[in-house]
DNA sequence: CTACTTTTTCCACTCACAGGACAAAGGCGC
DNA sequence: GCGCCTTTGTCCTGTGAGTGGAAAAAGTAG
């Protein structure tokens, strides 16, 4: 069970690495075609890839017409492991080195039992995907988790709704448990990258990434990069005031727009809606279920119910009017709304679409696409194998 | 009056070239020190930067021990034109190479007259500049404007506040005139840079500035680098809800922070409260002057003046809650204040203050300075420059 | 089988660059 | 003033990255 620990030379390899996770087995000479090297200087680089095992030759490539070219790959044994930690759940999944998803286990958890805790399941988890035969060892993992990090460090600061992970040395951590480098970055950051490697923002380089689960985030990207402020707090957007002296909030404050729409929000809404009888579809699904959720509110409106159209309309509007201001701040070439809540589809995403649109300036909305995500609760595995890939496909 | 055409012709030469704009005159082995280049290869590049007479030779340099060197400077003919178009007025002046400040004219304009005529009376006070003697001719220029420009082209897209403007070829226009490159900018990017070039932004690299003039507008720094946004409206806050339901903005929304307050919306408020007789203070001023202003305001406030005091405050206060949900989104390691109404001075910084501190998370507000701009009415010019040599400090 | 492609390998040549040797020019202690 | 040390500047050669042409290898189309 020896992993591959070599790592790219120099940039060529690098970018060799990266055109080969992003595109797929490719013959030299279409690799040639991407990169401005010449054919002798490329054949060397390769080369040394194959002598470091990194990429192996794979079969012969599709025929253009003259002699027919081997195909090169990325090795098939290399195993990503992606762990997306959220408030009350956990992804784990693991990936070839093209990132594509083996196996993905979902399991309940509450993050504020610490990361000790935490970590533990985790680590079954990646021993049952391990065992299952789709990995014999994990080469790099990737760790999302639901507040600011440290990013250099992979530690976790200050987070509101993890108290007990604050200093935590996570990447440190895990990277002995696991045996292979970690890192370990904020969940809606991860879940932007993910979009941008397999989901909608393929072709953007400025883009934000909106996530509404337990909380609300914004994943920043620029010029293709992921930013992260300067304490690694960037897009914290939960607890920006959406309503003047609205609603208390656990922070301290009065009418962030997480008080007011946000998974925990919205069932604590629902909730209410239901007892006091206001909508009859919430108060049946109430009491069979003894709890609501965003996925109840979801399937109410569905069902035509107006108490849950107008919460999500509410919401959305909220929403909306926090995001058209970052609109008009940023100035973003697509914006991406993710996360638990987007069950609540196209009722959610007219009303933050009709806000934007109406309160955001023409130039900055005129071509301004306002999507749900495309990879649901992969996006944030997907991301974490990306982040660990862009470290390890990195020259050393 | 030949200009110097020559551009670095790699980049070490470019390199080299910013170097002593930043550093000053520096003898070989001081620049030695700072680019991690063998001396030979050094040498090389020196030579033939004093070839292309991009840098001249200028006498001894202080002794460090042992055999003296000779300094290399910036050719000290170079000069820069700055030129920042606002929206009531209209600065330029003349630098050299180094950026720094030769002469600088400030004149009354009105850029609803139009980009001909503006540019009419920019050439005329380049002239006069070089009437003076401080430049034989411009080897380079940066133009500010008060609106979103396409940058590349450098082509003012949809500015609100200058009409008649959209679409007009800048930068190619000047450049004829001009003779030489030009380079366009949004007026607060250019603030922006000049903060960075000279001012209170010089050790920071994610950073905002906030320019309040006639309009509200915010400048971007990511990593070092001004960022535009997808069209080039980035920073555009002045349009971002304020007050729900507020005053009726130009731009046919409500409660928009710049009708709340700016240059303008202060004039306003100020005529009103001098009418109605709320202040006597203002009151007076209006009788004398016929006309109210920033300056107005910041003189009654500094003669304890409760109105103007108190306008200062809810102006500080509207800025500040917008300013504190982008603090939350961008986490910046700065934010400057700057424009027409720095005037207002601490009660203004203070109010700002008093919001960001209270709303904004303290991971992101812990080591957050807030100050006002170090240039004043020079930063425009100086980051004008600073675009151009940018621009041509940088590899042909 | 022939003519033409495309892919791959081989090889000679260029060029950027590092770093050592050495010369030039100064400071400093004696 | 004199030797010794330090810093600066110049020269020169070796090395390794990279280019591009030629030719070989392995196909396809007719």
């Amino acid at each position: 069970m020896r992993r591959m620990t070599a790592r790219p030379a120099n940039a060529h390899q690098a970018r060799l690495l990266r055109l080969l996770r992003d595109g797929g087995p490719n013959s030299r000479a279409q690799l040639g075609d991407q990169v401005d090297l010449s054919r002798s200087k490329l054949a060397v680089e390769v080369d040394r890839l194959l002598e470091t095992e990194l990429v192996v030759a794979d079969g012969l490539a599709a025929s253009r017409g003259g002699r027919r070219s081997h195909n090169i790959r990325l090795n098939p044994h290399l195993r990503f492991l992606g762990v997306d930690i959220g408030a009350t759940s956990v992804d784990v999944a693991v990936t070839n080195a093209e990132l594509e998803i083996l196996g993905h286990i979902n399991q309940p958890m509450d993050v504020r039992e610490g990361p000790v805790a935490v970590f533990e399941q985790v680590l079954s988890m990646a021993a049952k995907l391990r065992a299952s035969g789709l990995a014999e060892g994990f080469d790099g993992a990737g760790i999302g988790v639901p507040g600011p990090v440290r990013f250099p460090e992979g530690i976790p600061v200050a987070p509101p709704i993890m108290p007990g992970w604050d200093g935590f040395p996570v990447r440190e951590a895990l990277s002995q448990d696991l045996g292979c480098p970690v890192m370990v970055d904020n969940d809606v950051n991860l879940m932007a990258m993910g979009e941008q490697h397999a989901g909608v923002a393929r072709t953007v380089h400025d883009f934000l990434v909106v996530k509404i689960g337990t909380g609300i985030g914004c994943g920043i990207v620029v010029g293709g990069e992921v930013y992260r402020g300067t304490t690694g707090s960037a897009g914290d957007i939960g607890h920006i005031q959406a309503v003047p002296d609205g609603r208390p909030c656990a922070c301290g404050n009065r009418g962030c727009l997480e008080a007011h729409f946000s998974g925990a929000a919205l069932a604590r809404d629902a909730t209410e809606a239901a007892e006091q009888r206001l909508s009859p579809e919430l108060a049946s699904r109430l009491e069979a279920n003894g709890t609501l959720g965003a996925a109840d509110v979801a399937a109410a409106a569905a069902a035509g119910d107006a108490t849950a159209l107008e919460l999500i309309r509410e919401g959305g509007n909220r929403t909306g009017q926090v995001i058209a201001g970052l609109v008009s701040f940023f100035n973003p070439g697509l914006v991406v709304i993710g996360g638990g809540v987007t069950g609540l589809g196209h009722t959610l995403l007219a009303a933050i679409r009709t806000q934007v649109y109406r309160q955001s300036l023409p130039l900055a909305t005129g071509n301004l696409p306002i999507v749900l995500g495309e990879l649901g609760p992969t996006a944030g595995v997907i991301g974490a194998a990306r982040l660990i890939s862009d470290h390890l496909f990195s020259p050393a």
